[in-house]
DNA sequence: ATAAATGCAAAAAATTTGCAGCCGT
DNA sequence: ACGGCTGCAAATTTTTTGCATTTAT
């Protein structure tokens, strides 16, 4: 995997990231925590936070006061409508890099900062009703 | 204000509102606690509930563990890029509703899904390195 | 061999809850 | 007067830290 050579493959680790691999969606740390009891949760925070750091996990904001994680590397780009009132997701496939309207935004956003020299990435989520709860 | 029919207009809610509108950028919970320390942290945490529940205040992904929170009536469309070194931000102020990327992929995105009814807002947000940092 | 990663147990910080009283409307 | 809001103090939950030990490279 990409991240190896500064990553070291350890059991927990692997774990972690095998177990946000399998998850459709985004999960809680709680949630994490109660899929893999064996992890000491200082590894979860700590690998959580590494992964982040190399960008092979997301966290993003679902609307919930904590945040959600979800597997980057070997995903394709893409972003989540999220149900404010059950929580459910879907996932938005149809906007892969080059058509995200976010990505496609980026450079003109960047020329016209007075502060920022670059942006490499972005979290888009929107918020509505599925068809259940609406 | 829009919410007074059904949020009552109290002192610290006021205290609240008028703090978040002072500020130039999202705050965290902790920072609005020390610029607020004579309401009680119960308060601070229903209150910002409440009127995040109620479309005044906007909570979002800063990129950090805790997530912050901004006022929203009163405020034109934005988002924002901010600094994963230092946390600074800034407001992407070229970017009106109906200019706005996300928006505008709204409905196609609506179309598509297959789970979801109604999109009725989004997050978005740009990470990247400020002049200083990069 | 070495530096990184882990678990444990404890500390610190953040968030929630119940309840009695207060305050806008 | 009513129902919504508040503060308080305590409970709970979440997150961080230090340290001794283990483990991948």
């Amino acid at each position: 995997m990409i991240w190896m050579a500064e990553l070291k493959a350890t059991g927990p680790r692997m774990a972690i990231v095998k177990a946000l691999y399998k998850e459709k969606y985004p999960i809680s740390i709680a949630a994490l925590q109660k899929k893999l009891p064996d992890i000491s949760n200082t590894s979860i925070y700590r690998t959580l936070e590494s992964l982040v750091e190399h960008d092979s996990v997301r966290r993003l904001n679902t609307g919930a006061i904590h945040p959600s994680y979800e597997i980057s590397f070997g995903r394709r780009h893409h972003h989540h409508i999220i149900c404010t009132e059950c929580g459910d997701m879907e996932d938005i496939e149809s906007v892969p890099v080059k058509n995200c309207p976010a990505q496609r935004a980026k450079d003109r956003i960047i020329d016209e900062s007075k502060k920022f020299k670059i942006i490499y990435s972005h979290s888009l989520e929107f918020f509505g009703l599925c068809k259940k709860c609406a």
